[in-house]
DNA sequence: TCCTATAAGTCTGTTTTACAGACCTATATG
DNA sequence: CATATAGGTCTGTAAAACAGACTTATAGGA
């Protein structure tokens, strides 16, 4: 296979990694795309950390994928911006990865809490 | 939006961030699908830290995306299972993701390196 | 055969980051 | 006005990352 560019060229993949390549955010951003969209939210179902909570949802808004909108009322939201709900390809690529590859019934078990 | 499943359950896009939810294990598949097969060029071409790559590795192979081919004649190879190379067309979607929302040129830019 | 270079790691000490859990603040509601 | 709640921030500790030196095995050459 013919490599065709160095690898520290601003490539997609690359760029892409830089903020898809962390747990929370692709759990944080599957949870967005099931509807969640409160701090709070988040929180009981990831039981992620607030701090770190908070430090994923920072990099997404300054990322552009979702966007922080002000409590009218009582709740601040977070919501798919354009560029976030254009992952939806990208996720429905990993749940059938997942699906098709993760779980291999004869394979030992493993704890993937 | 109905949420209809608590987060915590072994969902298919959990199992998958377990594995991919790593900048490094993006940019070390990334390389894989470009023909990298060895250690030392691992290194050179992501300038990762040996114990960094070292660990990846280990976490690639017992994954089963990656096998580790001992050395006939003197280099080891690092080489896309099957399991490997149906991400195929995840990283397919993640390069065009990039590509069309990663690159705009309206916005300031960033430190991409 | 011995010498050297190289591949593929391992180890050490230091800096960064993550995390649990307590604390804080603004606002909506009773 | 009092209280509860959402949405954070702060602090101390534990884990992980990193640079860079060290190690080991082997292939190939002198």
């Amino acid at each position: 296979m013919k490599i065709y560019r160095p690898s520290r060229a601003p490539c997609p993949i690359g760029r892409s990694a830089r903020i898809l390549g962390d747990r929370w955010v692709l759990l944080i951003l599957r949870e967005a795309f099931l509807g969640v969209d409160r701090f709070e939210q988040f929180i009981e179902r990831l039981e992620i950390n607030r701090a770190a909570l908070t430090s994923r949802l920072t990099i997404l808004q300054e990322s552009g994928l979702i966007e922080r909108v002000p409590p009218q009322g009582r709740k601040a939201r977070y919501v798919l911006t354009e560029r976030g709900t254009a992952l939806q390809p990208l996720f429905a690529e990993m749940s059938k990865w997942g699906s098709d590859h993760l779980f291999d019934k004869t394979e030992p078990a493993k704890d993937w809490s």
